[in-house]
DNA sequence: TGGTATGTTCCAAA
DNA sequence: TTTTGGAACATACC
């Protein structure tokens, strides 16, 4: 493949290559963390602020220019001179703060995760997609295997993007969660997942938060009873809550330094007897999602029982 | 080799 | 108008 066609020949040139794998847990170097939906940019976000407030960046390069905006040059001159005065999440955004108005939005998307070494360019990662570079020769990178994470420049007084309430907040009530379900037809899962509705929820923490609410995925929002929309609303704040104290889940290679996963109960289950009834849990696909849930503690909405959609059948199937 | 992946957006169709 | 499915983005792992 041909990576200059579309660059514009900004900043285009070959990213570093990558330090062999052990080495990245030596030296100074220290991976801040990975992965992608609120407990887990939580948790970036926490220690990212430690390193990066008050420093100043005097550089700022990207290898994969089709990920930022507006364009690298304009991106690197804004940014240049500039000291982070805060770094906050919103939804599943680091946000950098850099005054004067300005926030620089960073979505990990799938593999996004950042590199932080006090001691300059001297370490490398593997996928590196974005370096900053700081006046006491600090460095922080964006690495990104698939190359979905975004990095923007906004206005600070006119936030982007449009996203809903942050489930962590205190003005996300019951009673909200009631309001913002009442009005919906779509089917429940693919509703938490929509974040102009909640800001930071995603496929595991949504899975988890159904299972404790006892509430199947493919139920439509507004047939769910009152005191079951509480029960969600407070299964929501309790599954966010326990993966920011475990600082998030780790999965697979893309993703290290959380510890949720032993607390999972239905997510990468699949055919495992559930914790609490010892039925197999099931996988399903749902909204293009994989979906784990217990048939049993999770009653199949009415108008689906005895479907096929709701039977056994493998995750890799349409519905 | 093909299926899958913690996310989002765009488009078309229902 | 709202909701849903499919493809796309791009890469790595099993």
């Amino acid at each position: 493949m041909s990576h200059c066609s579309k660059s514009s020949g900004t900043h285009w040139h070959a990213p570093p290559v990558a330090r062999s794998k052990h080495l990245l847990f030596l030296g100074r170097a220290s991976t801040i963390s990975d992965m992608p939906e609120l407990p887990e940019v939580e948790t970036m976000v926490r220690r990212l602020r430690k390193l990066l407030v008050g420093r100043t960046i005097v550089d700022f390069v990207s290898y994969w220019p089709r990920q930022v905006s507006p364009d690298v040059q304009t991106l690197r001159a804004a940014l240049t001179a500039s000291t982070i005065a805060g770094v906050t999440r919103r939804g599943k955004h680091v946000v950098l703060g850099l005054g004067a108005g300005k926030q620089l939005l960073i979505h990990p998307k799938m593999t996004g995760r950042f590199e932080f070494d006090a001691g300059g360019p001297a370490a490398e990662w593997k996928h590196t997609r974005a370096v900053w570079r700081f006046g006491d020769g600090a460095c922080l990178a964006f690495c990104d295997a698939r190359k979905f994470g975004r990095i923007r420049l906004v206005d600070a007084v006119r936030p982007e993007p449009a996203l809903g309430i942050e489930p962590l907040s205190r003005s996300f009530t019951a009673e909200r969660l009631k309001r913002l379900l009442a009005s919906r037809r779509g089917r429940i899962k693919p509703l938490l997942l929509n974040q102009a509705l909640i800001a930071g929820l995603g496929n595991i923490y949504t899975d988890e938060a159904l299972f404790r609410a006892g509430i199947h995925p493919l139920t439509p929002a507004a047939d769910i009873s009152p005191a079951r929309v509480t029960r969600l609303h407070r299964a929501i704040r309790q599954v966010l809550q326990e993966a920011v104290r475990k600082r998030g889940t780790s999965f697979d290679w893309a993703y290290a330094g959380g510890g949720m996963q032993g607390r999972l109960r239905v997510y990468g289950r699949a055919r495992q007897a559930c914790y609490r009834c010892a039925e197999p849990v099931q996988a399903i696909r749902v909204g293009q999602r994989g979906t784990h849930f217990c048939p049993r503690c999770q009653k199949a909405p009415s108008h689906l029982r005895g479907s096929r959609a709701v039977a056994d059948r493998p995750p890799s199937r349409r519905l």
